[in-house]
DNA sequence: CCAAAAGTGTTATAACTACACCCATGG
DNA sequence: CCATGGGTGTAGTTATAACACTTTTGG
């Protein structure tokens, strides 16, 4: 049971990338890999369970999507043959970042923990490598036809900033008129009476639209999906 | 390990609906409901592959198509909690009217093993009844963006027989002319030089296109799908 | 006033839809 | 020749993309 965490992260020339915690093993196969935060199920709980306890466990944070990726079982996967149910979810970025200035301040951050930027992942042990592919393929595809970026983002955020979030998934540059009214059309946002300040013109605030369905998992639905 | 198998059968009134063999469970939980056929994953075999072979099972004939549908593993799923793969398979129209054919034949029919229209399906064992409303909501998504279809029909086919298959799957009426434009455009089809005679104008054969990718799996790709 | 981002309008192109129409065959 | 499905043409509508333009703020 592993989970691919992603979070939108602000890199240090101002852009948006997409990064995601990694632990470094302690024991073979792999010790001194790094690879995906994962655990194992208990009797008692359910994979989406497990998946959203392991992820409190490795950063502390509860998702703001969880959805089950693949189950991977190849034979070659790993010298003794293992089964695995792997996730992916995201956070949202201000969560992130006031979890870790919280560790930097307390001087008690999580041992074996560290943060990559998607495009600079290390090796990675077993097929992690190619799970992460398949995340990013998948949150790529969904960022079309869903609302899933909007769970990168803190309850208020503008256009610009959604945009952004868009950019840094796609890879690649959005008409920032037609970005607009594609969003205000798809009925996802509610506009709040609020404004982002600070620089030129004020930006109004929107909001994610609950009352909307993420209508995109079929009868799975919300029992296999968690939202926040 | 379960499969959801599907097919597309041709109903006394002529028209083609979706349908799936069930298996009659010989012993508890759930002794004499009708279940998804599956089985037990071997130490030897990746879940891909333990499909196909209880695919073969059951229905003595391996699939155009065969992909993962979703892990199961609520706990409240069985009395005994089992984490279940479960996967989706398309079986060729042809195929499967001439497996039947050769066990009527034979008189040798597999025991506590029946198809049934996806619309008459009888009470089911465990949560399969909503596996195969998700695996229907899967094929026809996937029917739209990717040539899948394809799977259910023979080597040669026309036009109006893909349509139908199309129309059977997305459960409305499609426009000839428009479909047939669509199919042209999209790349998966190879016209043939035959044509199907025996009722009016006679229809040009087409087959699938397999230089073209299904291109839908993203990064998981050829390995973990089987197609044939 | 100026730079820059927020937000609106306009136009060209492509995709989708409906439906009229012609073509070729069996009976 | 006629009924019927195969196959083509075409016009209206809608979605998408490109980009000019106006608005509103901070400095």
């Amino acid at each position: 049971m592993s989970t691919v965490i992603l979070t939108l992260r602000r890199g240090e020339d101002g852009s948006a990338v997409l990064a995601l915690p990694l632990v470094l093993r302690t024991r073979d196969p792999y010790a001194d890999q790094w690879a995906l935060p994962g655990g194992w199920l208990t009797a008692a709980e359910s994979p989406v369970d497990a998946a959203a306890r392991t992820l409190a466990e490795t950063t502390g944070l509860s998702p703001s999507y969880l959805e089950q990726l693949y189950a991977f079982g190849a034979v070659d996967r790993s010298p003794t043959r293992v089964v695995s149910i792997v996730y992916w979810a995201l956070l949202r970025q201000d969560d992130v970042t006031a979890q870790i200035a919280a560790h930097r301040a307390s001087g008690r951050a999580p041992e074996n923990v560290r943060w990559f930027d998607v495009d600079e992942l290390p090796e990675l042990a077993f097929d992690h490598s190619r799970i992460i592919d398949y995340a990013l393929w998948r949150l790529r595809n969904k960022v079309g036809y869903s609302r899933v970026a909007q769970g990168f983002l803190p309850e208020e955020f503008t256009l610009a900033e959604l945009r952004e979030a868009y950019e840094s998934i796609l890879g690649r540059q959005l008409d920032p008129a037609n970005f607009r009214r594609q969003v205000e059309a798809a009925g996802n946002l509610i506009p709040t009476d609020r404004f982002r300040t600070g620089s030129h013109r004020p930006a109004r605030l929107y909001r994610d639209n609950t009352d909307v369905e993420l209508a995109d998992r079929g009868p799975l639905g919300p029992e296999e999906t968690s939202t926040r």
